[in-house]
DNA sequence: TGCAATTCCTAACATTGTTAGAAATTGTAG
DNA sequence: CTACAATTTCTAACAATGTTAGGAATTGCA
């Protein structure tokens, strides 16, 4: 199912580059996350990994590459953190509302990836939104639902009513985590979880009372 | 309660300044509509209105001044649309939902003034969004809900809480909408109208369910 | 030890936001 | 009508940023 690894007949070169690749992601996020994206240049990534400009072009063929690389970083790391609030929730209606609380809090506490995933903040987004990496999320969060649906004996109608459950609480999380992030909710972020929650819960009560999705 | 005339008195030279200035935003506008906010250059709005640079610089002070009164001028279009829309309501009910599609529409038929009012498609906002247009939308919004509540017999139980609502069904269009520009809702923006319908609706009967809000 | 490939850098170029300072225009006083 | 002063507008530059050409330095190997 994985097929992470390959076997590491790597050089220690080779190595070398995976590292220094590593190095120019995590340099940008870094730079993002303390100045804001309006500051990644490529000039300063580049000072920060001790290399000079044009070593940056032998790793990523131009800045939109390295952007479209946090881009799906941040969706590995996103789906991560709801595996596993999923596999730890007490119940299908929990591992929603805790899911809720955790797509809050990873916009927060990982602004800058949360940023570049949708073309936040000035972040000019060449990638292509449908990615193997978004893909998945949505797999992870339609799991979610149809598990919650089957514990509460709700019908799910087809495959596109559930596809568009998902896409209504994930707008209404994503619209509320944006504004949060835009400064734009009142309160701030802890007020902006709390209306997650609460907005959620309702959501899916909406949905109990219809008996259907 | 207006103050919108002041005397007629203007010079001819004065008269063409205001002019002038409108004619920026307009080309600035026109540049977004049809190329994207990447490709809104000053050099380019200059030779829209068939004057040199600096004379841009005239009129504002720099870029970001220009963007911040499209980020205004936006807000005022979209009050206006939402107040016509509720005032030709039949009803507070449909006031809100025609109000939800309202809002649709005008994400996608502005859509370079929704971008820039919410800062998307790597337009850089300097702009504070406490501006008193913003301030005027959410009044607007909070009396079409008070005027909904009102007359479906629901208590709104403080400010506060009434405020939280607004907040609600704000941060769930805003998702659907820049969800659907960065055409991530599969189906477009014809499936992306109707999921805001539904969900609008859906809070709707959750607060109608608690009673309160 | 010397050659060939790779790696890495200095120096440039194009684009874009911004401004200095001069030219052109306009309005006005003699 | 003319000359001066204010205003308007432009040409030409500068700084920052993304990007690339071409050469120097290093490395691996015969």
């Amino acid at each position: 199912m994985l097929g992470i690894a390959d076997p590491p007949t790597l050089t220690r070169r080779e190595r070398e580059k995976i590292q220094l690749r590593q190095a120019i992601l995590d340099a940008t996020q870094d730079i993002a996350a303390k100045e804001g994206w309006q500051a990644v240049t490529t000039r300063k990534v580049a000072d920060k990994i001790e290399y000079s400009l044009p070593t940056l072009y032998e790793y990523f063929e131009n800045k939109a590459a390295l952007l479209a690389e946090l881009n799906r970083e941040g969706y590995r790391q996103l789906l991560a953190v709801l595996q596993h609030t999923r596999k730890s929730a007490p119940s299908p209606t929990r591992a929603i509302l805790d899911g809720a609380q955790a797509y809050c809090n990873f916009a927060w506490q990982r602004r800058e990836l949360y940023e570049v995933m949708h073309g936040l903040s000035g972040v000019v987004l060449e990638t292509d939104s449908y990615h193997a990496e978004a893909q998945a999320l949505t797999n992870e969060a339609q799991t979610a639902l149809e598990d919650w649906a089957r514990s509460e004996g709700i019908q799910v109608q087809n495959a596109t009513s559930l596809n568009d459950a998902v896409q209504i609480l994930r707008a209404l999380l994503h619209g509320i985590a944006s504004l949060a992030i835009a400064k734009q909710i009142a309160g701030g972020k802890k007020v902006a979880a709390a209306l997650a929650l609460r907005a959620t819960a309702d959501q899916l009560n909406a949905w109990k009372t219809n008996g259907k999705i």
